[in-house]
DNA sequence: ATTATCTTTTTGGTATACCAAAAATAATGA
DNA sequence: TCATTATTTTTGGTATACCAAAAAGATAAT
């Protein structure tokens, strides 16, 4: 199997298994990486072989350690490379994810570890995601989504779980980029939609985006 | 054909023509990519489809102005990576080649002219090299091997071809570092070794050491 | 419990990128 | 020129990564 395959598969198993514990369904697998199921159950069935993942039939898959480990690395690689494209070369943050997915498989560790670095070590990304360290430890976290909150309560937007451009541009338009400080003002009965204050002015956010809005109280 | 391929065999054979009209036999793109010749013979005929390059059985190839363009480009992004990473990110000239070979796929223009920006649009990297602009365009590189130099005429030291820790000593040694001016005092009849004046003192320099040291006609 | 639906797997098939060994073609040297 | 050597091409074959469509298996809905 081609690295790059692996990479790829590996990535996508523990985005899609957030807390590295859950089985993951082939067809989210299928629909993330643009492939035909049937392609999906042979990379799995490799991936198996490879001890990278445990497959159990018509059930699912889970990380093994070695796979953890490599998807970790290889989430560690994006991460970085994404927050050196925003912070350090000027790019928008709606932009840096589809250039980290090419260069995430550069595999050279004193690369990225030197950018990291320069980056002062940093623990989230600019889409608020954890960067794991050199040895895949993440930084747990007191998030939680914008759609979780309480009323009155103050909140600092520390990421996003839709990194669509449709969806960052939202964001940007108003004003809700990465720590921004936020109240939230009213919860609507009729629709759930939330409005809060986000530098002086009201804004007025749907369930959907809330539900895509990671914060912290703060 | 996958884009990496292409980009793979096209480069290769621009090196190896560097003055881009002489045709390349299959032998040494088989060495340089580490192929079986067979597999160049098919990889040439699938260019030559996609009209990257004129391939004439038995005889070799030569890129088309569209290959021209791509290997251009390929090339851009290679010497563009090799100094950022050697002048921005510290890395020593013996490692930037091996990263650099990957880095170059990434095809992002936006991303090459800021890393090239930021390095001022250098016209040259740092083995000496020309790296073209973003139209392709190649300033013409006056650097010649000292071996090559011609007696009485003054250079500049302008890079070396061989980076171990031995050679740069031997350099530092007899004060032949970047930028030094020298004199092409005697060359040896019986083995080509070179006397030369460098900061007022003469020294001696084997074929060998000549052959790895690039200056400029000054 | 039994359809109906959704998901997964199997089957049969394509395209790419490679190789080893044999055959054909050039190039070279006596 | 003709034999020797070097290079290139052909032939036959492998492994990977994919897909469409059919078959099998699981899940949900009444």
């Amino acid at each position: 199997m081609r690295q790059e395959t692996i990479e790829n598969y590996l990535k996508t198993i523990y985005n899609l298994s957030s807390n590295n514990t859950a089985v993951v369904n082939n067809q989210k697998i299928a629909d993330r990486l643009s492939l035909n199921p049937a392609t999906v159950t042979e990379g799995l069935r490799k991936l198996h072989e490879l001890k990278y993942i445990v497959y159990e039939k018509s059930y699912g898959s889970r990380l093994t350690t070695s796979g953890s480990k490599l998807a970790l690395d290889i989430i560690r690689r994006h991460r970085i490379w994404e927050t050196y494209l925003a912070k350090e070369l000027g790019f928008g943050w709606d932009e840096v994810h589809a250039i980290a997915e090419e260069l995430e498989h550069v595999n050279n560790v004193k690369l990225i570890n030197k950018l990291a670095s320069i980056l002062g070590n940093p623990i989230y990304d600019p889409h608020g995601d954890p960067i794991p360290d050199e040895k895949g430890k993440i930084q747990k976290s007191n998030f939680i989504k914008l759609s979780e909150t309480k009323l009155k309560l103050n909140y600092k937007v520390m990421g996003v779980t839709d990194h669509s451009t449709t969806f960052l541009k939202y964001l940007e338009k108003h004003n809700l980029i990465i720590g921004a400080n936020i109240n939230v003002k009213t919860i609507e009965d009729f629709d759930n939609s939330i409005v809060l204050i986000c530098q002086k002015k009201e804004v007025n956010i749907s369930p959907k985006a809330a539900d895509c809005i990671i914060v912290q109280s703060i």
